[in-house]
DNA sequence: ATTTTTTCTGCGGGATCCCGCAAGGCCGCT
DNA sequence: AGCGGCCTTGCGGGATCCCGCAGAAAAAAT
């Protein structure tokens, strides 16, 4: 058995290795990539079904790398360990492993023997882990108390991205109006909503702009989510005819 | 001679002690702290003038643990020692280091032996040190080709924060339409603005999220950037007569 | 199948934003 | 003094945003 480690940090690296070789007696070879370009060729040239690695690397973000890495070959088992349980970073997640995929996600901030662990569940008992702090964004994110619909989130990343609303209902197929509805959804479950009476710190708040800030404060959102929104809204751009027809 | 560290990662913490005693033999203790509340204690107990921390801390943020204790002792010298060259982070130290002060910020990506020469230069030779990269994104800072001023970056802020033109012209203390001749000259700088004629992709964008989200993606804002102005923020609002008196 | 709930949509209007135009003020230069 | 920049401010107006109201459509619950 090999493993991948995909992570750019020396340090964390060989720390890794280490753990690694201490917890899997069967591992005969560690494989290291410092990005995740270098990560997916080496997980397509070696058919590595078992991979360790970080979110947040500069080159290519961890998520993508996965992404890809899963769809050539869902049944990679894939350990993120990650700096944070951003709700950024779980959704991205949670959004992109395969069904009936097995992988985990702990905390850099996890006690060596919690990572040796995840690393035998996860590789040799096949069995999913998720750091119980993980969890708790994840729950917090998924169970619609407090937390946010697909929709919600959507257009979130839309005025994040800085699209009109106009845009916006072109790009997902919606009136304007509607658009406008989804925005007030999300300003009131961000705290931000002004119900009309309220003189005392009135009119101070740009809603969408604050909308946006509080997100980014809340980690619902962070750079590397932006990173990609960004992307898949210029690949969209691409993708569409190249003039606005309702002038 | 006393070093402290202060870094909330246990394994460069410990890597960094190492590459203190291997690069300061005068030096004869290193003490630790793992984020910027115990490290300003400890900075200010042991009256420590040789500091090496990490900025993006989870409980504290290193730029303003740094400003506390060059506000009570600003001959301490700070070595700066980072995962990012964001435009956010070099800004915010070079705002905060006091006039004559010894510091210097080299990256974590840098080599071992750049690290002891640091140490070497900023504890015993007095000397500034400055990473190649972050020197450069500090001269694109400055240096106003490409560059914003401190008019510009302030506005950027107050609108990432969700403010209203009238807000920033209270705060500011501006007309509103200074405050929208400022914002012009930022869409301009960060190349959002749309001259009139373009009818190709005109209309899907909103100028004032736009510019926030193309920020983001420059780095020149961060997560860290927006606590410390969101707190600069609220604390405004509390100095502020509770009511909005132009109604 | 009917009721209830949620979501989508159009209309209308007030507030805000974006910005061209133009009139001053401050500064440095010739 | 005179001139050319740069910043500030007021005015005006078109575009956009924010949102209450209310009916239609879809989804969920009974």
């Amino acid at each position: 058995m090999k493993v991948l480690v995909i992570e750019d940090d020396p340090l964390h690296r060989s720390y890794l290795n280490e753990a690694i070789r201490a917890a899997l007696p069967e591992c005969d070879g560690v494989l290291e990539a410092e990005n995740g370009h270098a990560g997916e060729r080496l997980a397509r040239d070696l058919r590595s079904a078992h991979i360790v690695m970080d979110l947040q690397m500069s080159q290519r973000n961890g998520i993508e790398a996965a992404r890809t890495i899963w769809k050539e070959r869902p049944e990679t088992r894939i350990l993120f360990w990650s700096n944070y349980s951003d709700e950024a970073y779980v959704r991205g997640v949670s959004r992109i492993v395969p069904v009936g995929a097995v992988y985990g996600y702990v905390l850099k901030s996890a006690s060596d023997d919690r990572l040796k662990l995840a690393l035998r569940s996860i590789f040799i008992e096949s069995q999913c882990v998720i750091d119980r702090e993980v969890r708790g964004t994840q729950q917090k994110s998924l169970g619609n108390v407090n937390g946010f619909t697909e929709a919600e989130y959507e257009i979130l990343i839309d005025i994040a991205l800085g699209l009109t609303d106009r845009a916006i209902a072109q790009r997902r197929n919606l009136s304007v109006r509607s658009v406008q509805n989804r925005l007030q959804q999300l300003y009131i479950k961000l705290g931000v909503y002004q119900p009309l009476g309220n003189h005392d710190d009135d009119g101070r708040l740009n809603l969408r702009a604050r909308a946006v800030a509080v997100a980014f404060l809340r980690k619902l959102l962070n750079h590397s989510s932006l990173e990609r929104a960004e992307a898949d809204l210029t690949s969209w751009l691409a993708r569409q005819p190249h003039d606005c027809p309702p002038l």
